[in-house]
DNA sequence: TACTCTTATCGTAAAGATACGATAAAGCCC
DNA sequence: GGGCTTTATCGTATCTTTACGATAAGAGTA
């Protein structure tokens, strides 16, 4: 029965709440908390950095990339992640004026 | 295996990730910004406004409560929801901090 | 070429989130 | 009290997320 009512909401609603989604992990604010520390950083740094397997961060990544937050590119044998200023900027713009709605 | 490991992180990640979370489905923030709108209303008038089942609908209000971000007291035989101002402020300025750490 | 390092992906198990019908509980009106 | 309205909670089904081991794939190095 549950097949997730998502797309009957508002475009805007949803894609608040697909930003809030990314955020919704400690490990993927940690991600970009690290990321914006150093500027960029390959793969191994930052599991370095956190408790969990090789694979579980490529996989918060991942989530992290495909919302355009960070963006990875190839570099020999590593992969170099960074945060992406102009995507995180839109995003800090929409929840700024989600949260003046509110107020 | 996968027992969450949320309490291995910073407690500060910890608190923006829960956060972020109760922002993460289109339900709970049409519910904060209908809300707003009206400053107060009943229960019944965000189930008529949602395309969700009043049940589904107790559910995300009680998990904005347990975050704190919305206040309910009982009128009769009435539920009457409201934004709790204060809360909100706090976790806008917990978001303001982490964008500005990003940046 | 063989070997090592690094990372992404696959498969899978467990936990959590979402959704709703049914029902309980509490107040109102007659 | 009996019936109606309103909302919270319970039970449950399903989908999604989280987590990790194993493995593949690609690049450098001996």
């Amino acid at each position: 029965m549950p097949a997730t009512k998502t797309e009957l909401f508002k475009t805007k609603d949803q894609r608040l709440a697909a930003l809030a989604r990314v955020l919704s992990h400690p490990a993927r604010v940690a991600i970009l908390k690290t990321l914006a520390k150093k500027n960029e950083c390959i793969c191994g740094e930052i599991v370095d950095v956190l408790p969990l397997a090789q694979a579980t961060v490529s996989q918060h990544l991942k989530e992290l990339k495909s919302l355009g937050l960070i963006k990875g590119q190839i570099d020999g044998p590593r992969s170099c992640y960074c945060i992406d200023r102009q995507a995180l900027n839109e995003c800090i713009d929409d929840l700024r004026s989600f949260f003046e709605e509110l107020q």
